[in-house]
DNA sequence: AATGAATGAGCGTTCATTCAT
DNA sequence: GATGAATGAACGCTCATTCAT
């Protein structure tokens, strides 16, 4: 039965990132057991409070950034993959509401998935400028800052494109170097 | 008898301003009720449910937001006026633009109050285009984009500073011309 | 409007009374509503947790108590004085269940309550000592202990009553004085 | 497995007598379970609902005082012993009577085992009362519903002591005689 | 026979909304 | 017009009970 349980577990997650990703702190866990095709109790069982249930969601979603910005690290032109990266985290976040946001006080385990996509995004950020193809004074917070930003924000898909291609743009080196 | 009820309405306004700034939805009628001296059956009496009370406060803020990008457009350098109203916009309004977010599908009066604040940017933006102080390629549906994403981010006021100025960088044109 | 406020605080405390004299914590604060015949909301404006309701019912039960020792001990003799008071405090409990022990630890409001109580029965005590109608070695602690053990125990009331009569006769002096 | 299956039984039951002892109804069956060393699963099979369980606690309880007034019975001085079983049966009980009075209507098993109790002390009664060492006119049920009454009362063990030394007082014949 | 994950009714509590004063 | 007491739906959470393994 162990399987089974992990299994309601992830299901569980997966409805509480549409639930809070769409209602914010407003969305019920009552909802969460309905999309998760659970009963309430087993909400409850696999994590203790509302808290911990947006907690889980929230890491699990940066984890799934971390893994997004390390998966392209790896690839050829530093420049490059900086950028594609940058794109899918703005597209890729499956949830519209700042999940982030909904914890007053984050919670450690939290801060320490967090800090791991900054550190993704940072070294992307230092590959490209050593290779000349990112402005050499912008900072990792800068950065992350502008992909939380854009990620959150509402609105068509096409406008917030050509809005990540301004912000990389700004982002380039100035041709006169 | 008039005018009470309208100072009335105008403290209510503002202590939901204050309220729903802080805790978004969570925030309270009576928390609204209490901070702006009024009995709840009074806040009731000028917004007949919750949801008409934060629409108004909204449109009190956007409306406020487009006399600001009006009141800018007459001055001076059309470029630094363009720069000057996109940093007031973004640093201005922090958590409170959110509340548009919350209201699921906007009233149309929210809407068209929204047109108005981005009406005023899209001139500033001509008139920065025509001085060729920004770049001609940008829009305003981009550029007001912008603004609403670092609006709403949170972070430090610092980072949000300087990413601001990374993406006027970005909206700046390009120095072959 | 205040009138109505005090009768339904009265009808929830009476109600609460009843509820948690028969079911003890078990008892349901919707309960009580329904037998004061006020919605749940009203319970816990005037009372804002379960536990609150609980002890305001408690310090409505030990005044009551406290008056009905106080109100006997201005009576004639002082010895009949004791031991009548004695019956009627054993007997009128309306609750069955020990109300006072429901709470963990009793807020000092409770405490207060209870030792007002105790000091009236403590005065009755006295008197009927120095008439030489009450054992001189008999301490308030033991007899208060007494009424509250028979006034909550389960059971027929004439085998209560005779159990009264025993316990009184242990309370007389001893013959051979 | 037939004797698994009763040691199991028996350390369930051991553990509600603790359980159900500390925390009154409001202990739960998943605690038993826990103290017990056993799945939630194995309490149900042995104890179909949790008032089964509550009354088998109390019925074993109730058989082990039967067990030690009867035993008592048989020694020496016959006043020495009903005085010694009564002050017993006061303090070896804290709080685990009163589970009886969480019954609501007791199932006749537990009526029957409580008869056994009153009999035992029936009988402790009648050989005082004609070793002259107890009051003739003291019955069964008050004694018995003293005993009751003085196990379930909260407060100092002290003063309980004391108590129950003037309750013996008063059981014990007129010097008169 | 034992396990423990799953279930859902029920509880304490909050809060938008109504309405008698 | 203003007040604030009353209402009850809805929420977070617990726990007795069931059942697949």
């Amino acid at each position: 039965m162990r399987s089974d349980a992990r299994a309601n577990r992830d299901r569980v997650l997966a409805a509480a990132e549409e639930v809070f990703g769409e209602s914010g702190n407003a969305g019920s866990t009552e909802e969460v057991a309905r999309r998760a095709g659970v009963g309430i109790g087993t909400v409850f069982r696999h994590f203790p409070t509302k808290r911990a249930l947006i907690e889980a969601t929230v890491i699990r979603h940066l984890a799934l950034q971390a893994h997004t910005a390390r998966a392209r690290g790896e690839s050829g032109e530093a420049g490059a993959a900086f950028r594609a990266t940058f794109r899918e985290m703005v597209s890729g976040a499956p949830a519209k509401l700042a999940l982030v946001s909904l914890l007053g006080e984050p919670a450690a385990a939290v801060e320490s998935a967090a800090v791991e996509v900054r550190d993704a995004v940072g070294e992307l950020l230092a590959r490209g400028q050593q290779a000349g193809a990112v402005r050499a004074d912008a900072t990792v917070d800068e950065v992350y800052l502008l992909i939380r930003a854009l990620a959150n924000v509402g609105g068509d898909r096409a406008v917030v494109d050509r809005a990540v291609d301004l912000v990389l743009d700004g982002l380039s080196p100035p041709p006169s170097a």
